[in-house]
DNA sequence: CGCAAAATCACATTTTTAGGGGATGGCCTC
DNA sequence: GAGGCCATCCCCTAAAAATGTGATTTTGCG
């Protein structure tokens, strides 16, 4: 038995979704809800199996924050998102916000039941546009940018344990070296790099990919 | 006509595809290689419309680093593994390294020709539990971590002018305030998150998803 | 082997940060 | 209007980092 969660605006949706998971045994409807004001406490309450959202939904609180907010206490439970747009930079939000699949309102019918059994069984429902889009947006992360300043191993270790928050004491206890050893491969790392401070080399490393 | 590139050490399945391919009025395959190592110059020279990859493949270059290399030139292709593990840690690793999908072993008689229609009209064809360990993955770039600190607004500016490698003068300089108060400010952000450096904040910070 | 790159250590100087005070005005709340 | 929080500024000292110059030892590679 899968108890469902559902928060959408549209009256008339919301009605046609709560009744087609009533019409199934395998279902139950736990509550219907307009906004995601109280989904919170709403989600802690009811503790569902799966849950509905709308993306867009009026009241200050829409279907990402929500997701959001829910996420903040509890990464397990499955949330799908409901949208009308598929290749709305939202549903890529929603992504981030900690939404496990989603749901285009024009597939509502044939697929909604396809949708759940998907999350439940560790799937992630998604159009193929927004698959791609999920794609791209990770290669941005992942970017391995080649070793563009050259650094040698050794320079790549000790920048790295400076992105940690390491100080020059720390880097050479941890790499068993003299403080004027990390001096002179910070020196290097800084000539290679062109910056002039270990904030700068950090952060002009972590653009590039490196770390 | 969609020309195709294929990376497959097995024999056998290398011909099957090829043969799969060439009964097709709709495909023509460019070339099939047993190993990637000269992927480079072959997708250079061949310029395929895609590329279909093994991931496990012997002599130095597999998949991955073949894919990482490809998209090192080249982010438009579409690229597609080929792997006989559906949960394999490798999989996540080749979307990062830049893979736009990939297809089971398994599968390739019956997903093939879907698959390459797939990445042709933008999609991104994953198995539900690839999709789902992708989207979990993209959970933790996005973890947006509630304030732990409690930082003020402009403490939260100085911070992220932090990690973008700005020292004291440039803040300074950059929200017309004196040095002294960026100092001021400095101060409160260590003791706020109790540490010790400028890395030490950007580092926690980072860690904590603020920025 | 022998070279070149990488890694190691040393010393000196200047600049930047860290940490400790204390002080003022603005704004919001009770 | 008193008290609290925030942002602003100032001074002082000690610690850490940046920069320069030079030298020695390892180590990978032809």
């Amino acid at each position: 038995m899968t108890s469902v969660l559902l928060y959408e605006d549209n009256r008339q949706l919301r009605e046609s979704i709560g009744q087609m998971l009533t019409y199934s045994d395998d279902y139950v409807l736990l509550g219907s809800f307009a906004n995601a004001l109280d989904a919170e406490a709403q989600v802690r309450e009811l503790n569902p199996s799966v849950i509905l959202m709308d993306i867009e939904m009026p009241g200050g609180v829409n279907g990402i924050e929500a997701t959001r907010r829910i996420r903040a206490f509890d990464q397990e439970t499955p949330i799908i998102m409901l949208t009308v747009f598929d290749d709305n930079e939202n549903v890529l939000d929603a992504v981030f916000a900690g939404a496990t699949g989603y749901l285009l309102k024009k597939h509502l019918a044939e697929r909604l039941f396809d949708a759940i059994e998907d999350v439940l069984t560790g799937g992630a429902p998604m159009s193929p546009n927004v698959a791609r889009m999920v794609i791209t947006s990770m290669h941005k992360y992942a970017r391995t940018q080649e070793d563009l300043f050259e650094l040698t191993t050794r320079e790549k270790e000790i920048l790295m344990a400076l992105a940690q928050g390491a100080g020059y004491k720390q880097i050479a206890a941890k790499y068993f070296i003299s403080i004027d050893t990390v001096r002179t491969h910070i020196k290097n790392i800084y000539q290679k790099m062109q910056v002039h401070s270990q904030l700068e080399a950090v952060a002009k490393g972590r653009e590039a990919g490196i770390l």
